[in-house]
DNA sequence: TCCCGCGTGAAAAGATTTTTCCAAAACGAG
DNA sequence: CTCGTTTTGGAAAAATCTTTTCACGCGGGA
């Protein structure tokens, strides 16, 4: 026999629902405030240990006041914060007790075969595969070319990676001056070329199937002196040959197309290095940048 | 390396006495007076939940009085019920976390402090918290509106989703008909909005700042029956109120902005499932756009 | 039979936690 | 910028939990 805290007839708070307080937390999250999401993030961010002590630990952790943790349980629907405790130590004990201790895998609530399960494997592996392919030498060698303003930044990606392209030149652009973005109309790309000095950098992304007019570029680049990084799939682009730093990224997923979240994660780490190698510059820009939105009232304040 | 899960130096609770309550129940039952033991083998039997409610509740079920439960745990060495209560609560949290809590360091050779395994981390940490987050039942609602072909699907994003926008119109243009991408130009939104109609679909990112032009374009799609499928953050745009379907990313980084990897594996996912979904309409489109790419030489064959 | 000491739990006292109330602060609309 | 509304946290009140006190009952020994 089972010792009984909270029988289901008299708890309203687990009759109602069999939903885990994440769960709960989701459904709720349009109409919590401001410091009750921090709190409720704070929760999520380590579930479900935050939610296990006293009220007032809990929410001196998460640093909101105990009456917003108070009134948030009661918006999620327990009748007090006693209630809130008891579904989490339920769920808890419901881990340990399961049936079979749950595959290490991120996953969700999904049922196994489900595509966001097979996803996430095939994510993590392509991640795990592209990080240990990296050589951090390399790595920093292609930041110092990325964050060197006496020459020119070009960006230009192909017909899927001309959206991480884009978002390559969205972020560079705060970070540094003398960027500029190659439109994938590649009739274009000559008058860029014309332009281009030794020194200058070019951005590239190629995975395939790889675009003949990209390799043109390359060369036509790398004939004149410039630096060009570029950064491809697992097959190798045949830029790697006049590119100065090249970098792979592992693309197979359970689809019929690639999947480029490794290239993407690529692209953000150097991004943030880049960052961080020329902090002094871009802080300053950031805060201009800052300015200026608020000027135009283009976004909502947010705190 | 090895990857050591309990360290005795850290874990305070541990250090002191590295017993379990378990073990020292049993190191003290020859001192216990009968009721003592009779609580003693109540929780044994149904450990440690037995144990984690209020020392009344836990009390009444094991049929003793409270002083008994109170004077016990001081025999077993905690200073009062307290600590004893959260010494089975570490228990417990420890079991769950257990092994699967190792840092995922993926990262190549690099240096411990290196951007490339601060950067893994974070996104590693990112994407679980994404994936936990997901409702299946949700995902899969999005996606069969996503595939559905009586009404168009409109695309479309803010200033740093821009580019998520862009991707995810590229690979649902190939998916299926009837996509339209809405450029970032808020200017020209309004003609877009003047044809929409109950039963189209609305894809939109929004990530902080969020954008007050998106909004607007929310409210007045959703007033005409669009149904709108929200890609956001962790803190929830306020579209988020009019959506159909919303769907949270985890997106902190160690940097100035915030990463988007967690953005694009959702979208990632909800592509790869979307083709799935539709696979028959699919297949024969990309045999279509597979010829004509062909046709046009536009890419080099691939091996 | 009576006395003593130990174990036990009811109940009071004490400590802590939870909830409520309210004034100040933040926010958003006009 | 101002006003009205919502949100927030300090502090008191209420509820709950924990500890202590103490009297009762039981069993063993003189």
């Amino acid at each position: 026999m089972l010792p009984v805290f909270y029988s289901p007839e008299g708890d309203p708070a687990l009759t109602k629902s069999s939903l885990t307080v994440r769960e709960k937390i989701r459904d709720h999250y349009a109409t919590l405030t401001q410091s009750e999401r921090k709190f409720a993030n704070s929760l999520l961010e380590n579930y479900p240990a935050a939610g296990l002590a006293s009220i007032t630990i809990v929410a001196s952790n998460a640093d909101v006041s105990t009456p917003t943790v108070a009134r948030m349980v009661q918006k999620l629907g327990f009748k007090g914060y006693p209630q809130f405790h008891q579904a989490l130590l339920k769920e808890l004990e419901a881990k340990v007790s399961g049936p079979t201790q749950r595959r290490a895998n991120w996953a969700s609530e999904a049922p196994e075969g489900h595509m966001l399960n097979r996803f996430s494997q095939a994510v993590t592996n392509n991640l795990s595969q592209t990080f240990s392919n990296v050589d951090s030498g390399q790595f920093d060698a292609a930041v110092r070319q990325l964050a060197d303003t006496d020459g020119r930044l070009y960006v230009v990606g192909g017909r899927i990676t001309r959206a991480l392209a884009d978002y390559a030149f969205t972020h560079f652009q705060a970070i540094r001056q003398r960027v500029t973005h190659m439109t994938s109309s590649s009739a274009t790309w000559p008058h860029y070329v014309l332009d281009m000095e030794a020194g200058d950098t070019l951005l590239m992304f190629d995975v395939r199937r790889y675009e003949t007019n990209l390799q043109r570029l390359a060369e036509l680049a790398a004939e004149r002196g410039v630096k060009v990084v570029l950064i491809t799939d697992q097959w190798a682009s045949p830029i790697t040959a006049v590119a100065e730093h090249a970098f792979s990224c592992w693309v197979e997923i359970p689809s019929a197309w690639d999947s480029n979240i490794s290239t993407m994660m690529l692209l953000e780490a150097m991004i943030a290095a880049t960052q961080e190698e020329s902090w002094d510059e871009t802080k300053e820009r950031y805060d201009r940048l800052d300015a200026l939105f608020d000027t135009t009232r283009l976004f909502r304040k947010f705190s």
